[in-house]
DNA sequence: CGTGTGATTGACGCCTGTCAACGTCTGTGG
DNA sequence: CCACAGACGTTGACAGGCGTCAATCACACG
């Protein structure tokens, strides 16, 4: 494993000023608590955080990097289910409901990950019911999201569903000056979002690239027609 | 509207004593709050208890009766995200996340609900940091739960996630005394929860019935064959 | 008895998964 | 510097699962 402890422990402020992060609801006397309860490390593209039916002692709060989240169906294939990005936080599901891991978190672009164990987590939330209440609701923002996804994934075809992952990728990554998505998966990736065979990803890519929908150099994907996406998605 | 004030509450006693009931980690005073503040309506079925997108000041706690969740497509079709029955408490999310209502509540056996309001319930968090937890917990199983779903209909074939169905029914609701489960859904319902066309849940159903798997009644499906339906549905 | 809802069955065809072959690119080792 | 392996991307052929449409049946209800 290609981890290792970082000298230098990036400052909680560091994340907190990301939007809707969690813990700018931390009061200062809490953030100290966080800040000297946490380690940090960091993990090269390709690691491991922590495996799908392990016990996770803690949670992770990304401070640079990306790791996606997946769970291995009974064949082997993987289904990504969320990205996380610098200043979310991965693995309290597990934590909080004290079950084990119920998917797998693999950094895909060279991450550093803090780490904060167990107790400090309920510590937090025994003493700050804000912080607790906070959290709470990012758990439900994810059921909600969940849920939509079921739906989706239920009724609409996986050409709507590829326009629709690419429209999930564009909120939560964003583009860049010339309009290319901030973050560049490999077409396996992008059919394991959709849940699709990465031949019909491919393929599917190709039609929105004649459609004039996007431009595609090799993992970098330029968006050129967003209503057409959208459209394409029926969002 | 076909709900009515009820005249007699039910004691939330009666809905502890069920299985996981969240409210068994309240302590006497914090029962008497509940029973004080709650109110109890009947509702007939086919009553829709809450829509989709509307704003939701409370949640519900089934006394009796049964509920369906579910979404609505972009085509008007339903997805059923799940059932609740007694003891099980619905629209929580929502008010939790301070978003509209993720889903549309239907009663599909007669039922009584409990209300209790919002800010009931964010009283309770706050001043018993226990519940607060095994709240969320509940909603953290509801998560890991979504998210198996989710990896389940993007990778099974429908006759997995129909066997699949019937699995989950018999978990949530149990058969009788002849092996008859004990929730009557029609097909459309049935088809509504795999995400999937009625004719192919009806064909299918056919199918368990040539394999002897089940046997059918009318809307009662018989269990004949847990193993081979738990081999059908991959689990 | 008409009406309406739900269940069933058949016909048909397309979407999409699978298999296979081949091209492309990168890194590694001789 | 070249050969090679291995991962990834692309394209074509093909079959079959599953959705859609339509007709018919079963049953309850006013």
């Amino acid at each position: 494993m290609d981890m290792k402890q970082l000298d230098k422990i990036p400052a909680c402020y560091d994340c907190v000023n990301e939007s809707n992060n969690l813990f700018r609801h931390l009061t200062q006397d809490d953030l100290s608590l966080l800040s000297y309860e946490k380690g940090c490390n960091f993990y090269k593209k390709g690691n491991v955080v922590y495996h799908e039916g392990s016990r996770v002692n803690g949670f992770y709060c990304v401070n640079a990097g990306i790791v996606k989240l997946y769970k291995t169906g009974y064949e082997g294939r993987e289904q990504i289910i969320r990205f996380a990005k610098k200043g979310d936080i991965i693995g309290f599901r597990s934590v909080l409901s004290g079950d084990f891991a119920c998917h797998t978190a693999r950094v895909i672009e060279d991450a550093t990950l803090c780490f904060i164990p167990s107790e400090t987590l309920f510590d937090l939330i025994r003493r700050n019911s804000e912080f607790s209440i906070e959290l709470h609701k990012l758990t439900c923002r994810e059921l909600g999201e969940a849920n939509s996804f079921i739906t989706d994934i239920a009724q609409k075809t996986v050409r709507e569903r590829l326009a629709e992952a690419l429209l999930i990728l564009y909120n939560t990554f964003g583009l860049d000056h010339e309009n290319f998505l901030q973050i560049n998966l490999t077409r396996e990736e992008l059919s394991n979002i959709v849940g699709t065979a990465t031949e019909s990803a491919i393929r599917l890519l190709s039609e929105f690239k004649d459609e004039k929908l996007i431009e595609i150099h090799g993992r970098r994907l330029k968006f050129l027609d967003m209503k057409g996406i959208k459209k394409v998605a029926n969002v």
